[in-house]
RNA sequence: CGGAAUGUGGCGCAGAUGGUAGCGCGCACGGUUCGGGACCGUGAGGCCCCGGGUUCAAGUCCCGGCAUUCCGACCA
C-alpha cells in the first residue's frame, strides 16, 4: 500500500480549533485524521480511518480465534424488544429514541443484548447447539449528558460488542474466561497500558460479575483503585470499603438533646463547633431512586459512593432528591440540618453505611433549621434500615483482600465484560432443551470494547510535544517516505523506489511527494507520529538515505539495498 | 440537568464610546528560495450563529432561540 499525500485527502492544522481540549483530540484533528460533525460527532478521514480499520483487524483476529463468530445486526432496533426486558425505562435518558412514519417506536442500539437474545432465541433449540458466542463491529449510540473529549466521549461511536450463551454457569463461566483472556491478548496487542479492574454492573446489568479494561491515562473519567501487594483492582463505583476505625468520641455525641447550632452547615464544620470528631456527626443525603424517595447515611467524614448506591437497588442512577420534594417531606428542615429521624415513617428507604452501625452513638441533622440532635444510637434508630457499603474508597485505603494500602489511578474504560446470568433470556424466553428434554433459560455474557476510543486513548499514552507516536499496530502506515526536495530528480526517483520496494515487501508506506518545504514536511510528519520515517534527501546521489524512528527520534543515515532488511528488523521490533 | 463562557473568511484572533469589517496563518497566481512550519508581490474568500426589536444607521445595544466548549451535578 502506498499512499500520496500529494493527492490525498489529507490536511494538516498549524492550530487547533480553540474548543479541542483533550490531547488526543487535538492530535487527532490537527493530524487530520478525524472531523467533528457536530457535539460527539466525528467523521473518520482516510487516515483516521486506517487506524480504525488497524484496531477492527486485531480485535477481529483475536475474537475469531476465541471461536466468537461475526455477525452484524442493525443498528435500529424495535422499541418492542427493549420493552421485552424493560429496559426502555431502566436504560434511562441515554436511549436514542425515535418513531418511524407509522408512529412506531425504534431506539438507536447503545448495546445490543435484547437484539441478540431475539436472535438466538429464533435459532437455538437444543443443548447441542451450545454453546456460542456472536459478535459484532458497529456503530453505537448513546445519548450522553455531556459529549466531550473528542473520542474518548462521544455520542456515535464504534464498538465491538459479544454475547455469548450458555448452558450453564460453568458454561458461562468458561465463556467468560475465554473472552477476558482475548482482550487480554487484545490489549496487548494494541500496545495500551491497559489494567482489568473488577467493576460495577450498571445498566446492562446482569449478576455474575464483570471486569472493566482500563487504560490508565489521566485523562481518564474512571477512577480505579489497585492494590501492588496483591492483585486487587476495582473501579472506585465497585471498590469495596472496608470498616474504618472508630475514632475517640466525646460526651456530646453520647448525650441525648437538641443542640442549637444555627448557620453551621457542613458536617466538618458541625464537628469541630461541638467539639467531636467528624464521624460522629452523620451525613443524612436524600436521594431519588425510580421516583422514590431514599436517604443514604454515612458517617461526617466519608464521602457517598452515588453508584454503589444505585447499584444496590438496582438502580441506573440516583439523582439528589429535588427541593420542592425535600421541602414537601421536611418542611422545617434546610441544608445542613437534615436527619434520619422519621424518615422511614413518611416512606423513605434507609440505606446506612456499615461503619455508621459501628458508632456507639452519634450526632445527626434534627429536620429543624438551626438544630443537630445528639445521642441517636444507629443499632436502635436504623434496626430496621438497609445496611450497604456505600462510602468512597480512596487511595491509601486498605485493600480489602490484604489490607495494604491501595493506590489511585485514572483510567479510560476501553473494554468490558459482563456475565450477564439469565437477566435477558428468561425475561425474552430464550431457552433450550437439556439433556433430560427439560426446558432451561441461556445463560449469557456480554462483552464490549470500544473501538474508536482505543484510537484516542492510544494517542494519550503515546504522543509527544510534537506529535502523535503510533505503536506499530495501529499506525496509519509502517514508513513515511519523505521526499524533501520535490525538483530534484534523484530525490525523487529514489524516494518513489524506495516507496515501492516497501509496499512490495509489504510494509504500507506514506509519501510525502507535495511541492512543500521540508521544515512543513517534517513538521507533518511528527504530527501524523508514523513509527519509521525515511527521509529521501541531499545524500541521494550517493545512494544515501535516512532512517529516524518516531518513538526515539534515532537516526541512522542506510544505503538504499540495506533499507527493506533494516525495516524488517525494525518492524520485528514493533517499533 | 444546573452554572458559566464563547459564536466575526478554512484555523487562531482583533474589532473603545453604534457609522457599513480587519490582522496572522492557510488558500490561488507570479517571482526568489529549498533539510525543521521561507520571502516579496498580487489576489480570492465574510448570510459577522439564527430570528425579532431599538435606531437615520447594529458585528456592536435589547429580547428570544440555536450551537459549541468548560465547570458542576457527594456535605441535603
Amino acid at each position: 500500500m502506498i499512499l500520496r499525500l500529494s493527492t490525498a485527502f489529507f490536511q494538516t492544522l498549524r492550530e487547533a480549533p480553540a474548543d479541542a481540549e483533550a490531547t488526543s483530540h487535538r492530535l487527532m484533528l490537527r493530524a487530520g485524521l478525524i472531523r467533528q460533525v457536530a457535539g460527539g460527532l466525528y467523521t473518520y478521514l482516510p487516515l483516521g480511518w486506517r487506524i480504525i480499520q488497524k484496531i477492527e483487524a486485531i480485535v477481529r483476529e483475536e475474537m475469531d480465534r476465541s471461536g466468537a463468530q461475526e455477525i452484524l445486526a442493525p443498528i435500529l432496533q424495535p422499541a418492542q424488544l427493549w420493552e421485552e426486558t424493560g429496559r426502555i425505562r431502566a436504560y434511562g435518558p441515554e436511549l436514542m429514541r425515535l418513531e418511524d412514519r407509522h408512529g412506531r417506536a425504534f431506539v438507536l442500539g447503545p448495546t445490543h443484548e435484547e437484539l441478540f437474545t431475539d436472535l438466538v432465541r429464533g435459532v437455538i433449540r437444543s443443548y447441542r447447539q451450545l454453546p456460542i458466542t456472536l459478535y459484532q463491529i458497529q456503530d453505537k449510540f448513546r445519548d450522553e449528558r455531556r459529549p466531550r473529549f473528542g473520542l474518548l466521549r462521544g455520542r456515535e461511536f464504534i464498538m465491538k460488542d459479544a454475547y455469548s450463551f450458555d448452558c450453564d454457569e460453568e458454561g458461562m463461566a468458561a465463556s467468560y474466561e475465554a473472552m477476558y483472556q482475548a482482550y487480554v491478548r487484545i490489549f496487548a496487542r494494541l500496545g495500551l497500558d491497559t489494567r482489568a479492574v473488577e467493576a460495577q454492573q450498571g445498566a446492562i446489568g446482569g449478576t455474575g460479575g464483570s471486569h472493566e479494561f482500563m487504560a490508565i491515562a489521566p485523562i481518564g473519567e474512571d477512577e480505579i483503585v489497585y492494590c501492588d501487594a496483591c492483585d486487587y483492582a476495582a473501579n472506585v463505583e465497585k471498590a469495596q470499603g472496608v470498616p474504618s476505625p472508630l475514632p475517640a468520641a466525646s460526651s456530646r455525641a453520647e448525650t441525648v438533646g437538641q443542640v442549637s447550632l444555627p448557620g453551621v452547615i457542613e458536617t466538618g464544620a458541625q464537628a469541630e463547633a461541638l467539639g467531636v470528631d467528624r464521624a460522629y456527626v452523620l451525613k443524612t443525603l436524600l436521594y431519588e431512586a425510580d421516583g422514590q424517595p431514599i436517604a443514604a447515611i454515612l458517617r461526617g467524614d466519608h464521602t457517598l459512593n452515588e453508584a454503589k448506591l444505585a447499584a444496590a437497588l438496582g438502580v441506573a442512577e440516583v439523582t439528589p432528591l429535588s427541593e420542592e420534594r425535600v421541602r414537601k417531606l421536611l418542611p422545617k428542615a434546610t441544608h445542613g440540618y437534615i436527619g434520619p429521624l422519621g424518615l422511614s415513617e413518611q416512606g423513605v428507604g434507609l440505606f446506612v453505611e456499615p461503619d455508621v452501625m459501628a458508632l456507639p452513638y452519634a450526632i445527626c441533622g434534627s429536620n429543624e433549621e438551626g438544630f443537630l440532635r445528639c445521642g441517636l444510637r444507629p443499632h436502635q434508630a436504623f434496626a430496621d434500615a438497609r445496611i450497604l457499603d456505600l462510602k468512597e474508597v480512596y487511595a491509601g485505603d486498605p485493600c480489602p483482600s490484604c489490607g495494604a494500602p491501595l493506590a489511585a489511578a485514572h483510567g479510560i474504560e476501553v473494554g468490558q465484560v459482563f456475565k450477564l446470568g439469565t437477566k435477558y433470556s428468561a425475561p425474552m424466553g430464550a431457552v433450550y432443551l437439556d439433556e433430560a428434554g427439560q426446558q432451561r433459560p441461556l445463560y449469557m455474557g456480554c462483552y464490549g470494547i470500544g473501538v474508536s476510543r482505543i484510537a484516542a486513548a492510544v494517542v494519550e499514552q503515546s504522543h509527544d510535544e510534537d506529535g502523535i507516536v503510533w505503536p506499530m499496530a495501529v499506525a496509519p502506515a509502517h514508513v513515511h517516505v519523505v521526499i524533501v526536495d520535490m525538483q530534484n530528480e534523484e530525490q525523487r526517483v529514489m524516494g518513489e523506489h524506495l516507496a515501492e520496494t516497501l509496499s512490495a515487501s509489504g510494509y504500507e508506506v506514506i509519501i510525502d511527494d507535495r511541492q512543500e518545504h521540508a521544515g512543513v514536511k517534517f513538521k507533518d510528519a511528527d504530527l501524523l507520529g508514523i513509527p519509521l520515517r525515511m527521509t529521501v534527501g541531499r545524500k541521494a546521489g550517493e545512494g544515501i538515505v535516512e532512517l529516524s524512528r518516531r518513538r526515539d527520534r534515532k537516526t541512522v543515515e542506510l544505503k538504499v539495498e540495506e533499507i527493506v532488511g533494516i525495516v524488517a528488523r525494525l518492524f520485528g521490533e514493533n517499533s
